[in-house]
DNA sequence: CATAGAGTAGGGTAAATTCG
DNA sequence: CGAATTTACCCTACTCTATG
């Protein structure tokens, strides 16, 4: 389910870590051929001076070139600014996980951040792990910068949550809707961008015409209810059926409901409370169980007490179902 | 532990509908 | 009218429970 989503989203950017190193095997090689040397320790000595300057214009260019975009880096922590709001929330088990990971392990995605004017850098992604540097008292962290705008940050803050946690589907559309304003493009293209698909976002998007009470509700309780319900509900609602849309939210904020019996419940009135399991029925031989039977749906099955009662009415049972199956019962 | 069926949610395809 | 969006219909994956 949600993960198909997850799968899909990481496709696209799996890549991304052979596409910077290839980009940085693309550049010319710093190592210049060593000079002849020439008659005269002074005239050598230039010439080396002039190397070793050389060499080190072109490591500040590369480290430019690597603070603009690219190239992983080690940042100093005291160098990372964070933007309130981006932080995807982990539970305290999923904290203690990620630190012990990290305490462990090298850090194998580096975090995304992006370079400031000041020669600060703004966390992209990767809040948690910078978290976890901190308590761990490392002092720097890998990261690759990129360059762009506060829209694209906020954007691609909003994909990497996207794609690495278990946003609920409100959540999902509140970060989409934010993305649709600020962007202006339609949903198909904000659909291709984030590689979920247009019918997919059009029913995360029906969060808008649920009642403002019933959204109020849905933000206490936000995985009460998923983008399937929404889309039926949000439809209801335009129908002039606020109210029983709002009833049938609240219905399933508390539980009480499925999401499948709260549009139900919104478009036929029908209330009809979760799930009931067929009961089985006992046939008795005097006191005693003879066999059980239970029917759901297109199912009827018969349990026996002993395997000898089952052969003893099989074929009986068979013959009757035959005389059905012909029409002669 | 394995298996089966019911129930439920998610989401894909393509047709229908709405928008500009 | 064509593009954009929504919906109907359907399949699939997963959970839950009962049972062997």
């Amino acid at each position: 389910m949600a993960n198909k989503l997850k799968d899909r989203l990481m496709a696209r950017t799996a890549n991304l870590a052979e596409k910077v190193e290839a980009a940085a095997a693309d550049r010319p090689s710093i190592a210049d051929q060593r000079p002849m040397t020439m008659p005269g320790q002074l005239g050598a000595f230039r010439l080396e001076a002039q190397r070793y300057q050389r060499q080190i214009d072109e490591l500040a260019a590369e480290l430019e070139k690597a603070r603009k975009s690219g190239a992983v880096i080690e940042i100093p922590l005291d160098l990372l600014v964070e933007v309130p709001g981006r932080r995807r929330a982990l539970t305290p088990e999923q904290k203690i996980e990620l630190r012990e990971n990290l305490r462990h392990n090298k850090l194998t995605h580096p975090i995304t951040v992006r370079p400031l004017p000041d020669g600060r850098f703004e966390v992209i992604s990767g809040h948690n792990r910078t978290d976890q540097y901190r308590e761990l008292r490392r002092d720097k962290i890998s990261a690759v910068p990129i360059e762009m705008s506060d829209a694209e940050a906020s954007a691609s803050a909003f994909y990497a949550n996207l794609l690495q946690s278990d946003l609920s589907d409100y959540e999902k559309f509140v970060g989409f809707q934010d993305l649709l304003e600020r962007t202006g493009k339609t949903q198909a293209e904000i659909a291709a961008d984030s590689g979920i698909s247009e019918n997919t976002l059009s029913r995360l998007m029906a969060f808008v015409d649920l009642p403002p009470t019933a959204i109020e509700i849905i933000r206490t309780v936000p995985h009460c209810i998923g983008s399937s319900a929404v889309s039926q509900l949000g439809a209801i609602a335009r129908e002039g059926k606020a109210d029983a849309v709002l009833n049938a939210v609240k219905a399933l904020a508390e539980g009480r409901v499925t999401q499948d019996a709260a549009v139900r419940m919104a478009r036929d009135g029908e209330v009809r409370v979760k799930a009931t399991r067929p009961t089985p029925v006992s046939i008795k031989s005097g006191k005693t169980t003879y066999c059980t039977v239970i029917a759901a749906n297109k199912t009827l099955r018969i349990d026996f007490k002993t395997e000898e009662a089952r052969a003893a009415v099989e074929e009986a049972v068979k013959k009757i179902l035959s005389e059905f199956a012909a029409g002669d019962r």
